[in-house]
RNA sequence: GGUGAGGUGGCUGAGUGGUCGAAAGCACAUCUUUGCUAAAGAUGCGUAGCCUUAUCCGCUACCGAGGGUUCGAAUCCCUCCCUCACCGCCA
């Protein structure tokens, strides 16, 4: 959520770089501004009466006990209460609306994000290793999966539905052994304290870490305990500190976290279609962080760095790019995607997004510092995934896969896996 | 799921209709004094909103949440949520 004051003093520049998203926000703020007007005037005067009622009913108080007829007094006072109630309604909805509107107005992209309208603009920043060469025809994983029976798409659709997928034998224990490999990274290495979170959350969480209200479409929901299925450890792991006040010496918290993650993907194209690469329920292991405004930037360059280790060190061609104004998400300030090289496909996987959200999640969940002067002030927050797992697991099987159709495990995963090879 | 107890400020814990945003203690911050790694004293110390040039002052709200009674509610009534204990059930 956006700081209203800077809608109220800085309105154009607000709309302006709101603007470079794409769409048309301008509406929204102007809607939300003459909203505030009239809630402020409604909530003045209901504070002033509710203030006449309180000394009027002292003075009640005071009377009844000297013995004198205070019955013109309560009169008075019956009155301010019927007032009270019709402006406190004017000033409450006014309240809702407001909060309601800001909650579908999305971050404003940093000075930092580079402008653009749409995917075709994200500058490429780096690119790691080059894309392997092979002296026979790559397969893709869906065709390696199903010869060397580790991927069995035909049982996720039975047991559930299209986009659900069973990994087997080598291949379960390849993905388990690629987060064991994932946490262990990141918590002994990278600084993260690793946490096991519920993969379902309340409605809240998902406000604050901007999935709702606007994209309630996107996410699995249990009417009957109005719970959510998680989309990303993201909800659960950055509310960890929601309505909390954390003291300046703990920051930055860190935390790397796996959880399966669920997306409905209404309307994604390619759904279904393409193995692994798009499906309703994933393994993803994350990094979130809460930081200072100060350093959040700083903390954003190592957590892509952190990220991108882990395809360093399995061996894995990757480039990353910056995403422009027109293609960061909803809640970003600013972010870069890293995507690896998966031969099958012949093309790149985002395989992770980092992101800095500024204070625009911490101000959704009311997560606050307290700074050198005692001042209550806004976290910023990050996240990014370290990496997502299915996606990974693709880029590693066509990537080390060899002619014979076998595939060679990467050195440093092998005391996780505990063989050298599949097949 | 059943029964019982309870939810007050960072923590402990008073407060059963009026001047309580809330005693006291602890913790914390600053200052003072004495000084050998600590003690004593003083002061301060919740959050949000409104007003405002202002993080001054002032005002309003908040004692699990939401309703109700009343001139007035942390205090009375109702509903819900949660925590703890025991029982049942269960991975």
């Amino acid at each position: 959520m956006l700081d209203i004051r800077l809608l109220r003093e800085n309105p154009d520049s607000v709309k302006a770089r709101l603007a470079n998203r794409g769409g048309d926000h301008s509406a929204l703020v102007d809607e939300v501004l003459s909203i505030d007007t009239a809630r402020r005037s409604a909530e003045t005067e209901r504070q002033k009466l509710q203030g006449d009622r309180n000394r009027l009913s002292k003075e009640i108080g005071m009377g009844k006990k000297n013995g004198q007829d205070t019955s013109a007094i309560e009169a008075e006072v019956r009155g301010i209460n019927a007032r009270i109630e019709e402006i406190g309604r004017e000033a409450d909805e006014a309240d809702t609306r407001q909060r309601d509107i800001m909650l579908g107005i999305p971050n404003l992209p940093h000075e930092a994000c580079p402008v653009g309208h749409s995917a075709e603009e994200n500058p490429e920043v780096r690119v790691w290793g080059e894309a392997p060469k092979y002296d026979f025809q790559p397969k893709d994983h869906t065709a390696l999966g199903q010869s060397l029976g580790i991927l069995d798409f035909e049982a996720g659709t039975k047991i559930t539905g299209s986009a659900f997928a069973v990994y087997r034998g080598a291949g379960a224990r390849l993905e388990r052994s690629l987060i064991n490999f994932l946490l262990d990274l990141h918590s002994t290495q990278h600084g993260y304290t690793e946490v096991n979170v519920p993969h379902l959350v309340r409605p809240e969480c998902l406000v604050g870490t901007g999935q709702l209200p606007k994209f309630g479409d996107q996410v699995y929901h249990s009417p009957t305990d109005d719970l959510y299925l998680i989309p990303t450890a993201e909800v659960p792991v950055t509310n960890l500190h929601r309505e909390e006040i954390v003291k300046l010496e703990q920051l930055p918290i860190q935390y790397v976290g796996y959880t399966p993650c669920f997306r409905r993907e209404a309307g994604s194209a390619g759904l279904g279609t393409r193995g692994l690469i798009r499906m309703h329920q994933f393994d993803k292991v994350e990094l979130v962080k809460i930081t200072t405004p100060e350093t959040s930037m700083d903390e954003l360059e190592k957590l892509t760095a952190n990220a991108e280790k882990v395809l360093q060190i399995l061996g894995l061609h990757y480039r990353v790019i910056e995403l422009c104004t027109g293609d960061i998400g909803f809640g970003s300030a600013k972010t870069y995607d890293i995507e690896v090289w998966a031969p099958g496909q012949g093309s790149y996987l985002e395989v992770s997004s980092c992101s800095n959200f500024g204070d625009y999640q911490a101000r959704r969940m009311a997560l606050r510092y307290k700074d050198e002067d005692g001042k209550n002030r806004f976290c910023h927050t990050l996240n990014g995934s370290g990496t997502a797992l299915a996606r990974l697991f693709v880029a590693l099987v066509e990537t080390y896969q060899q002619a014979d159709g076998t595939i060679a495990i990467p050195e440093p995963l092998r005391p996780y896996f505990g063989s050298a090879q599949i097949g």
